[in-house]
DNA sequence: GCCGTTTTCGGCCCGACTGTTTTCAGTCG
């Protein structure tokens, strides 16, 4: 069953924006009680497409209006308001209205007094200069919308970029201005700091007492492309590829508010300037400030902020307003899973896979070096074509690990495998020699293209094998490249809790698999996790942070995840689930 | 469009920057 609530989100987001364009207002206060509605319902548990308007109207944010297109889309399919909005802003329109720069008020002049409907009639508009005899319309803003035409259609402004491209240059950049004597701390905020899994564009936020020189060296990277805008203390770079840096320089004392301000999400920040107001304070980025003496109250660190709030330290990650400020202010925040709680990796390949490129012996130091207590080899399962490795192959590694072992007294090394699930659940080899590795982990490779059923029902006849231990990157996605697979995932969670099956946190940037709504979902169910980089090269054995933060971000904590567990009861858990089901 | 012991109207988060103005409106994050 297709998720109808989904659909009404994608319906009420779209009334939002539209709401912004007809109100002719940025901050239309109407668009945002759409807004708020869609978080509500997304937090609401149970069956919101079964609801009645009696219920809905319960619900905080839902009044009557939003209540009645509710039960209209779910009775008709259809909310006759968005199609009359859709009527009075066509597509082309819409997509005049993306052009940064040209807001609500403007577009509803550019139609009236020019009658420009489009992107290619704006062109001509501007080709003929006929914006300057209108008030308050100069060279300037023409220059400006010319160029913004050009980027929209280079595909520029409106794309997100995959977090695994993103993150690498956001890390160089922050090294580069590290380097800098003037520099205290540099930060990346926005939605890089909170994973998400796309990335618009790249917030970098530096205190330093005196913000001379520090614009000047990163316009002069190599990697930096074209500086459009710059002052002293904010400016926005974009990337030989592309991407778009804002950087902001603050004073050190505030650095804690600004990282805050910047790092979001928008509705976080808003929930907690809501907060402070009820305490006669207001915060923005320079601080928390009692409203009427300006007396400073925090601003040096995030966490003090959030005291003063009331609130427990909140992970970046955490911050979407999806319930965190109410667990906060209780005290209910989970303890959250800490990167260094995390004491062995359980999927990683040596170059014995087709697709692996670094030796066991250097894996099993660098894990050694990482402090790990225990660490599972999984090489692929022989039926993945190229990078499958063979029994007899297999068996050898085994040998040697056994061998290498004795070199390593405080850290576990077990014999796994990745086992690739096909196109009806079936495994790689057979039973009996599945079942002689201490560490299985199943994961799809391939019939990406089966339905929703069908990938259930594989998936489910995996978790159902004896020898599999945990689900390695749940639905295949590649972030930004290939979808995962559709999944019935109650079903799917259930059966990890009944078979005792662990879901796997994929630390891979590209992949973040399961999704953080997943984990959410998982947790409640009370699903175990384990944490893996999938690692098929010695440094990628360091992403591991990564995974923690998708913990995070699924609110998962550290004791539902087996690798944070100590040797004996990680081990006894791993073995015991083995024995309970081969017999 | 929602909300409510300072309630059924008048609030709703906050500040910087830009371009254009001569005190500010619009846009953005």
């Amino acid at each position: 069953m297709p998720d109808r609530s989904e659909d009404l989100f994608a319906l009420l987001g779209e009334l939002a924006k539209l709401t912004i364009l007809d109100d002719g207002d940025p901050q239309s206060f109407r668009a945002r009680a759409y807004e708020n509605a869609i978080q509500e319902l997304r937090g609401t548990p149970g069956d919101i497409t079964r609801m009645s308007e009696a219920e809905l109207v319960q619900l905080d944010g839902v009044g009557r209006a939003i209540a009645k297109k509710i039960r209209e889309f779910f009775a008709t399919g259809r909310i006759a308001k968005l199609e009359r909005l859709r009527e009075r802003y066509p597509p082309e329109v819409q997509r005049l209205a993306q052009l940064p720069g040209l807001g609500p008020k403007l577009l509803t002049r550019l139609r009236q007094e020019l009658g420009v409907e489009s992107v290619d009639d704006l062109r001509t508009a501007l080709d003929a200069h006929a914006l300057r005899p209108l008030r308050g319309l100069g060279a300037k803003t023409e220059e400006r919308l010319a160029r913004a035409i050009e980027r929209l259609e280079l595909g520029g402004k409106d794309r997100r970029t995959p977090i695994a491209e993103v993150m690498p240059v956001a890390r160089r950049l922050v090294a580069e201005l590290a380097s800098l004597p003037q520099v205290e701390r540099v930060q990346y905020c926005g939605s890089l700091r909170r994973l998400l899994p796309t990335i618009g564009d790249v917030d970098l936020l530096v205190a330093a007492t005196d913000p001379t020189g520090i614009v000047e060296h990163l316009r002069s990277l190599p990697t930096v492309r074209d500086a459009p805008r710059f002052g002293d203390t904010r400016t926005t770079i974009f990337t030989d590829r592309g991407l778009q840096v804002d950087v902001r320089i603050v004073a050190p004392e505030q650095f804690g508010a600004a990282a805050l301000y910047f790092t979001g999400s928008k509705a976080h920040n808003i929930r907690l300037r809501q907060l402070a107001i009820e305490r006669g304070w207001r915060l923005n980025e320079y601080g928390l400030l009692d409203a009427e003496t300006e007396r400073v109250i925090a601003r040096e660190s995030e966490e003090e902020i959030y005291a003063a709030l009331g609130l427990t330290a909140i992970p970046p990650p955490m911050r979407e307003d999806t319930g965190e400020i109410e667990a906060a202010a209780t005290g209910a925040l989970p303890r959250v899973l800490d990167p260094a709680q995390l004491c062995g990796d359980l999927h990683v390949h040596t170059d014995l896979s087709g697709d692996g490129r670094s030796p066991l012996e250097q894996v099993i130091e660098r894990a050694q070096t990482r402090g790990y207590r225990y660490l599972a080899i999984t090489e692929h399962g022989e039926d993945l074509a190229i990078n499958g490795v063979t029994r007899e192959a297999l068996l050898a590694q085994r040998e040697t690990l056994r061998r290498l072992e004795v070199r390593h007294p405080d850290m576990r090394l077990l014999h796994g495998v990745e086992l690739n699930i096909g196109r009806d659940g079936g495994l790689d080899y057979d039973a009996d020699f599945r079942a002689s590795f201490d560490w299985c982990v199943a994961a799809v490779h391939s019939h990406f293209e089966l339905d929703r059923e069908a990938q259930t029902r594989r998936i489910l006849a995996a978790m159902r094998d004896p020898s599999v231990n945990v689900i390695g990157h749940l639905t295949g996605r590649m972030i930004g490249r290939r979808p995962g697979i559709e999944l019935d995932l109650d079903a799917v969670l259930r059966c990890a809790g009944e078979t005792g099956t662990a879901i796997e946190v994929n630390s891979a940037l590209a992949r973040l698999d399961a999704a953080w709504e997943v984990l959410r979902k998982a947790r409640e169910l009370g699903v175990t996790f384990v944490v893996n980089t999938d690692a098929h090269h010695v440094d990628e054995l360091d992403r591991m942070q990564w995974g923690a933060l998708q913990c995070q971000r699924g609110w998962v904590d550290a004791e539902h995840v087996a690798n944070t567990w100590p040797a004996g009861r990680f081990l006894a858990w791993a073995a015991n689930r083995r024995s309970t089901r081969g017999g």
